[in-house]
DNA sequence: AATATCTTTCAAAAAATATTGAAAGTTTAA
DNA sequence: TTAAACTTTCAATATTTTTTGAAAGATATT
C-alpha cells in the first residue's frame, strides 16, 4: 500500500466514524488530516488535500479549535495563519467528549431536573406517580453518566488504565 | 405543568438528544415514548402519539426492537401486535452502547488493524515511520475503548456503581 | 491612505437523510 | 379459497444538513 492511499484510507474512516456519531463529515476529515500530519498546515493546505471550499475549511477548522482539537500557529515572517493537530489520542478523546457534554447532555439533564421538579397539575394520579418516577430514574442516572464523563475527561490517562487493568480484565 | 406537555417535553428532548448523536430523531422519539409509556403500544398508537406515517413508524420500531429495546407482545384475542419498551435506563444504555459499537467502533478498529499491519511501499522513511507510530497509538487506544465498553455493556448496573462510588468520588 | 493578503460570513445550491403513503406482502379466520 | 386485518416495502417527496463561493471584513504592507 503506498502511504497516501494509506492516509485516505484513514482519514475516510474516521470521516464516516465522526458522521455517525452526529459529528459533521468534513470536520472529522479535516480532523484525522490533523492527527497524521507532523507538520502545521495553513487554510490553503487543508482545502487542498480535502478539495473543499474555503469557507467549508475555515468553519471547521474554527470549530476544531473550539473543541481543542487543532492550535493555530504562527511561522515567522508569514502573514498567514497555520494550523497544528493535537496528536495525544488520549486528549482528544478527552476533548470530544467535554465539548459534546457540555452541547448534548447536559442540555438533556437540564430538561430532566426541569421535569423532576415540575408540579404536574392533572392526569390520573397512578399516571402522574409512573410518570415522575421513569424521569427521576432518567435523571439519575444521566447524573451517574455525567459525572464518570467529568471524571474521565478530566483525569490522566494513568489513573484510567490503572482502573481499567484492575477492574476490567 | 400539565401532565401531557411534560411528556411532549420529555419525547422532543430526547429526540435531540438522539439526533445530536447520529440517531435518527423519530427513533429516539419512539423510544422515548416508549420509555415513559405504561402500557404497551401499537403501531397505530406510535403514529398517532408522534403523527407519523405508517411506514416511519414501523421502519423505526423494527430498528429499535433490533437494539433491543422495545419488544414485541401479543395479546390474547387480538390480531396486531403491540409492543413494549424496556423501562430500565441502565439496560437501554447498555443495549445502545452495543448496538453502536459493532456498528461504528468495530469498523473503525478493524481499518486501523488493516493499517498497522499493512506494508508501506514508499514515501520519505520518517514519514512512514511517523505516519504508522501515530496509527498503532490511535490502534491501541481504541481498543483500551472497545473492551472498557465491552465491559461495560456486559456488566451488572451493580458492579459499575460500586467502582462508580469507590474511584470517582 | 491606498493596496495587498488573508479570514470570515452567509445566502443560495447541492447533497444527504428522513418521511410519506400507496401497493405488495403476509397471516389469520370464516 | 376468499377476504379481511394487519405489516412491510420502496419510489417519490420533503426536510435537514452541509457545502460553496463571492462579497465583506480584517490586518498588514508600501
Amino acid at each position: 500500500m503506498k502511504l497516501s492511499e494509506a492516509k485516505e484510507k484513514f482519514i475516510q474512516s474516521w470521516g464516516g466514524l465522526g458522521s455517525n456519531w452526529g459529528i459533521n463529515r468534513t470536520m472529522a476529515q479535516i480532523h484525522a488530516l490533523f492527527l497524521i500530519s507532523e507538520d502545521v498546515l495553513s487554510a490553503e493546505d487543508v482545502m487542498e488535500a480535502l478539495k473543499i471550499s474555503r469557507g467549508n475549511a475555515n468553519m471547521n477548522i474554527r470549530t476544531l479549535i473550539d473543541w481543542g482539537l487543532v492550535f493555530k500557529e504562527y511561522k515567522a515572517g508569514e502573514r498567514k495563519e497555520f494550523f497544528r493537530g493535537e496528536k495525544d489520542i488520549w486528549k482528544v478523546s478527552q476533548r470530544v467528549i467535554k465539548a459534546r457534554q457540555r452541547q448534548e447532555l447536559d442540555p438533556m439533564l437540564s430538561v430532566l431536573i426541569d421535569l423532576s421538579n415540575a408540579k404536574i397539575e392533572d392526569g390520573e394520579k397512578s399516571d402522574v406517580k409512573a410518570f415522575q418516577k421513569q424521569i427521576k430514574e432518567i435523571k439519575s442516572f444521566s447524573e451517574l453518566a455525567d459525572r464518570a464523563l467529568t471524571k474521565i475527561s478530566g483525569s490522566e490517562e494513568n489513573w484510567f488504565l490503572k482502573i481499567f487493568m484492575k477492574y476490567m480484565k
